[in-house]
RNA sequence: GGAGAGAUGGCAGAGUGGUCGAAUGCACCGGUCUUGAAAACCGGCAUGGGUUUAUAGCCCAUCUAGGGUUCAAAUCCCUAUCUCUCCGCCA
């Protein structure tokens, strides 16, 4: 949520910099309404000023021992009136919230003008894609020969966009996000968090997915009372960036770092038709997710940072990659400025997304007020929330089987990853 | 599933209809004292919003949340959520 003073100050700038990602906002319509706003607003307000000195009046008669009736009749129509006023003014304010809710934040000053993903703009290109010899085969073939991917299991249990994994995938599945969690507590300084993977609406709007991202998600249809309301996570990012929702930190605590591995649930409604065959876009898929949490003048850094301790998994598991600054065009709804890193997939001769890390400013801090005490004025301030995949456990196995496949479908455990797997360089 | 108790500021904990945004203690910040520290003493210390050039002032809201009663609600009523205790069941 952008700042409403800022917004209503500097409509016309605002509306500027959100034509740059595509977006449109009514300045008139949001001018008309904020207009209305504030005479309502302050009229309210000192109707409420007046009953309240009023009431305060008739306590002290009253403590006197004076005749309150006459007050009594004076403040009732006062009563009325402001009651008439409240109800408008909460219409309104509600009216001009859900248009605030459903504004994307505004892009850094260095993310590139563009339109569409042909507009991000490459920053590096880490490793070479191999050359094979042979005629390669995509991740589906060589699971599906090695009998540990079956995606007809999983349409008899759930239907399309699932997948049941067996044997050595199954475990170098599971193994990829023992090993990234290992890495990012270990090395990167992360904290480990289980958390829900069912959230309430609260959490949801705190990270941005509601009011605007409804149909993306998959709603509870609890048969009791119990769990009424809650939604299947879309991403870590909303558990774990929510658990500084309504919070003040000293700021001697920050940066906090938390990492989770999570199953995410997406619809994907509106991607009909898109990688429909394959691991590459699934209703479920593992995640493990990297958050941090930090005053405002430490978030471009922490950008870089949270971006290389996901960068240092692909360079581990030496999958070949390539990092992309997003355009405004191109952003999520929350992002002020994204990395992508995209793998590269022999199979589709191109490299696609594995990861995406975004700075959020204190878009998302704002709508959940999460705060630190700036230790120098004592007051509290919003926090900068940033979020990343480190990385998506799925397209990771993926890259791994395309990548390291041999002629006779076996193919090679990275390095690192042997310890996970009780030792195994090669699963066939 | 049944029975009961509770939810107040960063924490602890008063407050049962009228200057209560809320006593007191702790914590925290500033000061006095001290060679320095501690102790003691003095002062300060919630958050959101509106108005405004202003985090000057003024105003509104907030005692888990949402409704209700009343001129007036932390305080009375209803509902929800959460926590705790006991019984049952259970991974």
């Amino acid at each position: 949520m952008l700042d409403a003073k800022y917004l209503r100050n500097e409509l016309e700038e605002t509306a500027q910099r959100l034509e740059a990602r595509g977006f449109a906002l009514d300045t008139a319509q949001l001018a008309a309404l904020e207009e209305r706003r504030k005479t309502l607003q302050v009229s309210t307000q000192e109707l409420q000023a007046q009953r309240n000195t009023r009431s305060k009046s008739i306590g002290q008669a009253k403590a006197r021992g004076e005749d309150i009736a006459p007050l009594l009749a004076h403040v009732g129509e006062l009563g009325e009136q402001l009651e008439a006023a409240k109800a408008e003014l909460a219409i309104l304010l509600n009216d001009i919230e859900l248009i605030v809710m459903g504004i994307p934040n505004l892009p850094d000053s260095d993310v590139p003008q563009g339109k569409d993903e042909d507009d991000n703009v490459e920053v590096l290109r880490w490793g070479q894609p191999r050359q094979f010899d042979f005629v390669i085969k995509d991740h589906t073939d060589i699971g599906e020969a090695m009998g540990g991917i079956d995606f007809g299991a999983a349409v008899k249990l759930s239907g399309s966009r699932f997948v049941v994994l067996k044997k050595h995938i199954a475990r170098m599945h599971r193994g990829l996000a023992q090993f990234m969690l290992d890495l990012h507590t270990e090395e990167h300084g992360y904290t480990e968090a289980y958390v829900p993977y069912l959230v309430n609406a609260d959490s949801l709007r705190g990270t941005g997915q509601l009011p605007k991202f409804s149909e993306d998600l998959f709603h509870t249809n609890p048969a009791n009372e119990e769990g009424v309301g809650l939604m299947l996570i879309p991403t870590a990012e909303v558990p774990l960036t929510n658990l500084m929702r309504d919070e003040i930190v000293d700021e001697a605590e920050l940066p906090i770092k938390y990492t989770a591995h999570t199953p995410c649930f997406r619809s994907e409604a509106g991607s009909y038709g898109r990688d429909i065959k394959g691991l590459i876009r699934q209703h479920q898929f593992d995640k493990v997710e990297l958050v941090t949490l930090v005053k405002p003048q430490d978030s471009n850094d922490a950008l870089e940072e949270l971006t290389g301790c996901a960068e240092k998994v692909l360079q581990l598991l030496e999958l070949p990659y390539r990092k992309m600054l997003l355009c405004t065009g191109d952003m999520g709804f929350t992002a002020a400025k994204t990395y992508d890193l995209e793998v590269w997939l022999p199979s589709q001769d191109c490299y696609r997304e594995i990861s995406s890390c975004s700075n959020t400013r204190d878009f998302q801090a704002r709508r959940m007020q999460a705060r630190f005490r700036n230790k120098e004025t004592n007051k509290p301030e919003l926090l900068h929330t940033l979020n990343g995949s480190g990385l998506a456990v799925g397209r990771t196995l993926v890259a791994i089987l395309e990548n390291n496949q041999q002629s006779d479908g076996s193919v090679i455990v990275p390095e690192v990853l042997r310890p996970y797997m009780g030792g195994l360089a090669i699963i066939s």
